[in-house]
DNA sequence: GTGACAGTTGAGCAATTGCTCACATGTTGT
DNA sequence: ACAACATGTGAGCAATTGCTCAACTGTCAC
């Protein structure tokens, strides 16, 4: 499922699991060899963080329906211009979306279409209980 | 994107958005009237919320190439059984992981298969940059 | 029953997070 | 240049989070 798992994991090595070792040294070897390194669980944990909160869910619904400026998103959440900014800037240093000058008005869009699957995905997980 | 709007959204209507207002007012009751209720925005960003951690990045992960009882998992991430068992909690009162007893171990497994396309459509994202 | 191991749980702590406030920067119209 | 508005940013705070420790429950072998 991962890519690759260029990790051979710490010093300790088998022994220390369950008593009942037999059982279950086998499959404790094969998810080992398929661990992913850290940098990309790292950053696979930063991604979904970034969806992790209902103010930046809403913030990219709110893109998915259209493009707006940060203070008509603002008004949209009915939150403040600065909270919707630091979460803005949070959001485009993953590249979640794509920010472009129009006037004095900065415009936000989604960057991908990852998003939309994610939260696809996610909605379906959700509905079906 | 998102099913349905059951939301007035407030009593702050339209005239509090950026001064041009000609530009902003359709885009935002366009995005006003999809948003999407509380209700669902809360249990979206739990389920994120679930996979936004690296330990339990690793964890999903595990459980993805195999089924394991606490203390092996305890053993592959190099953590506590406490700490282990904390965040399947976490995991399992959001179904996204199942257990069964097995003599004194109880085995954990993924739940369904959003996880895994959770984790597939995450994935893409973070290695196509 | 007793002892050993597997797992759960609550308290408590250090670290992180999301927001607000105040101020700084950038852009437009005059 | 100036005022007005849109946005960005850092400090600081309250709330949340993830872990450890210690105690508890549950299962098996004897």
């Amino acid at each position: 499922m991962f890519p690759v798992p260029p990790r051979p994991l710490s010093d300790l090595d088998a022994a220390d699991s369950c008593e009942t070792s037999e059982v279950h040294l086998e499959p404790i070897g094969r998810v080992r060899r398929s661990l992913p390194d850290d940098a990309t669980v790292e950053e696979l944990a930063g991604l979904f963080r970034a969806v992790a909160d209902p103010t930046r869910v809403r913030i990219l619904h709110a893109l998915s329906v259209a493009e707006l400026c940060v203070c008509d998103l603002a008004a949209v959440l009915n939150m403040t211009s600065s909270g919707v900014s630091h979460q803005l800037r949070l959001l485009l240093a993953l590249r979640l979306v794509r920010r472009r000058r129009a006037g004095r008005n900065i415009i936000y869009s989604l960057d991908d279409e990852h998003v939309t699957l994610l939260f696809r995905q996610g909605l379906e997980h959700v509905l079906h209980r």
